[in-house]
DNA sequence: TCGCTTTGCTTCGAAGTTGAAACACACCAG
DNA sequence: CTGGTGTGTTTCAACTTCGAAGCAAAGCGA
């Protein structure tokens, strides 16, 4: 894709911005990469869906919860699966109409949320996740080696931790913005 | 992320089901995976709303017809994007509206409709890519070597390949596709 | 304690996305 | 040619998603 964009147009586009020769290499990875995923984006979410009615996003929600045992903010969900806040009051409310999670306040702090996972909902993952992964292995792992995959996994982690020191994409300051590098600690991460 | 699946619950899932065992090295990888592209995927798109006004499958529509210099199909273009025909054609609408595309029949085949890019469109392309890319080198490539990088185009192409190998998302035939609680009766098959 | 700013979440309206159904043409067997 | 099926697009209604605005609690300095 845009392979073609060195062809008719100058590739040493050193001009008014200053911009670097648009490395044809990078830009294979770089769409091969965003085709790929959305590809496998595209199958998963039809899998979990016809396997549990689930949306991928759904599926993050659940797996998160039921990873770790204890609660979590809204605010610290909508970071963990990279979603809008209210997006996920919407999914939160289909969730729990659906007895699958649980929201309550929390005493720690009144304006919090607290959800947490319910039976259902951990008995629902149980049940999605190994084909789900089955569905990944299939599509993603297959053509790999395991030197491919050990490279994967290790380029995709450096990738994302790199990403995440980035200003999370769902905490815009609303009322001031305050300098573009404010760490977002390690909160996500620990 | 789901790590804790090899906690509490045995790994080697044999039962049933008859699943492997959850790969934590998969997991990994395929989660940092989704996440990293999540990401950058919100990144680019933000990029690319105040550089040009464009949402990311604008930009590859307007990429993918400014490469090839001819025509290309509805159908064609959906499958190239990885996108609802029905999302494309109100995609088109909009890209034709602001004048970035020709919508024209095919002589061809009178059903068809070919997408062309317009010279304002093709400009738009060259104007935003350059940053696109930047962007995208910024995000994705800053922390990887050449050889990480020789390798993700590699691991990446490959698997897109093998994934463009499974049916197309959108040619769902249409006709018989009677869903698994429509018929009460064995007209399926008849 | 009183104000002012920040933070957590939800509500609201607008825009985007999708699959199913509707259309219209293409193609093939009879 | 005629009927039946397949294919290319669009229309439609339902659902999702997002950012901005709103509300309430927390934090902080005077």
């Amino acid at each position: 894709m845009v392979r073609g964009m060195t062809g008719p147009h100058p590739a040493e586009d050193t001009g008014a911005n200053g911009v670097q020769a648009l490395d044809p290499q990078q830009l294979g990875a770089y769409f091969a990469l965003m085709e790929a995923v959305s590809l496998l984006h595209h199958h998963v979410e039809q899998h979990l869906r016809t396997e549990g009615n689930l949306s991928y996003v759904q599926f993050q929600l659940l797996a998160r919860l039921a990873e770790g045992h204890g609660q979590l903010t809204m605010t610290q969900l909508a970071d963990g699966v990279v979603y809008s806040r209210s997006g996920l009051t919407y999914q939160a409310g289909l969730l729990e109409k659906a007895g699958l999670i649980t929201r309550g306040p929390s005493s720690d702090d009144e304006r919090a949320t607290l959800v947490a996972i319910t039976d259902n909902g951990r008995a629902l993952v149980d049940r999605v996740l190994p084909g789900h992964i089955q569905d990944a292995r299939r599509l993603l792992f297959d053509p790999l080696s395991d030197d491919d995959l050990h490279h994967l996994g290790d380029i995709m982690t450096r990738v994302r931790d790199h990403m995440r020191a980035q200003p999370p994409r769902s905490a815009a300051p609303r009322k001031r913005r305050p300098s573009p590098s404010s760490p977002p600690s390690a909160a996500t991460q620990a």
